[in-house]
DNA sequence: ATTGATATCAAGAATTATTCTAAATAAAAA
DNA sequence: TTTTTATTTAGAATAATTCTTGATATCAAT
């Protein structure tokens, strides 16, 4: 039910409606999966309702965040959270690691190595079942790494 | 003067006090630290608040926090988050992942391997320095898988 | 012990992200 | 068109956390 929602935004890719198995392909989602689309730098639900509400002045912040929600249920976006900070969403479905900058609060997608598993360096236990798994890094990127050098020196 | 804090609580393990480079190893401090220690099933913050208040009753909630933060930014213990979930902490410092059981809602620690790496999975962007790496895993745990099994035997 | 400076505590107010509620609207099915 | 069901909207409610302020405790020096 929730797959055929996934199946029609990515092969539409237009609002053209039509019934999911109950889920519908609003005005609304669609505007909302475009902004994460069109912006890929990991916009919380306010930034999203911001970016939104510039297309559709009349969708509402409950109405970003109940299309986000339904995104993520329907395996099209995915949240991030970094530490107790507002969550952030992406539409970037490959398995990632998300890294968050410390200085300009950038978030950067970083991507798992070729023919690596996140899975295979945990000592997993026995029998659980594993759904989701979340990796998040906190830092300082490259850019203001470099420019901290610069300017302060000190090693 | 934080890595003094650290040393004072792990050598001394006793409220002696002592002044620690301006901070202080006060008797909440020290408890709600021991309550980390003495139950290791990552309790919230208001779990806490509730097993020192047990010894203390005078201890408030805002002191549980700033505690908690205090000794965060010691290094003696560790901020887990788990989604949008209230924080959990642990006093385990070992590099470790964090297993929530969505049935039963209890957090494991799930060690590294011997001799592996988190970071060498990952193609991390050159030039970043990675001050905090987090792993969250959701899943159903090996107990409540079992169980499930039994009843349900759906597929 | 007394004093002065500073760190910490406690209680409650304030903040913030998020969820809930209920009525209005839109879309699909009949 | 009528009926049914899903969704939107606005605002209230919630929950975790942080902030504020005055009271207390601790430290360092006398």
């Amino acid at each position: 039910m929730v797959s055929k929602l996934r199946q029609d935004i990515a092969a539409k890719g237009e609002s053209g409606g039509g019934a999911l198995g109950g889920l519908r392909m609003t005005k609304q989602r669609k505007l909302v999966y475009d902004v994460l689309l069109d912006e890929r730098d990991h916009p919380t639900a306010t930034e999203v309702y911001m970016r939104s509400k510039q297309r559709m002045s009349s969708i509402s912040l409950a109405t970003v965040y109940n299309c986000l929600e339904t995104l993520s249920a329907a395996g099209l976006v995915k949240q991030v959270n970094v530490g107790r900070d507002a969550s952030r969403y992406c539409p970037n479905l490959a398995q990632h690691a998300h890294f968050i900058c410390v200085k300009c609060e950038q978030v950067l997608d970083i991507d798992l190595k070729n023919d690596k598993e996140v899975e295979s360096v945990w000592e997993l236990p026995e029998g659980a079942r594993i759904d989701q798994l979340e990796v998040a890094m906190k830092g300082v990127c490259p850019d203001c790494n470099a420019a901290e050098k610069e300017v302060g020196g000190n090693g």
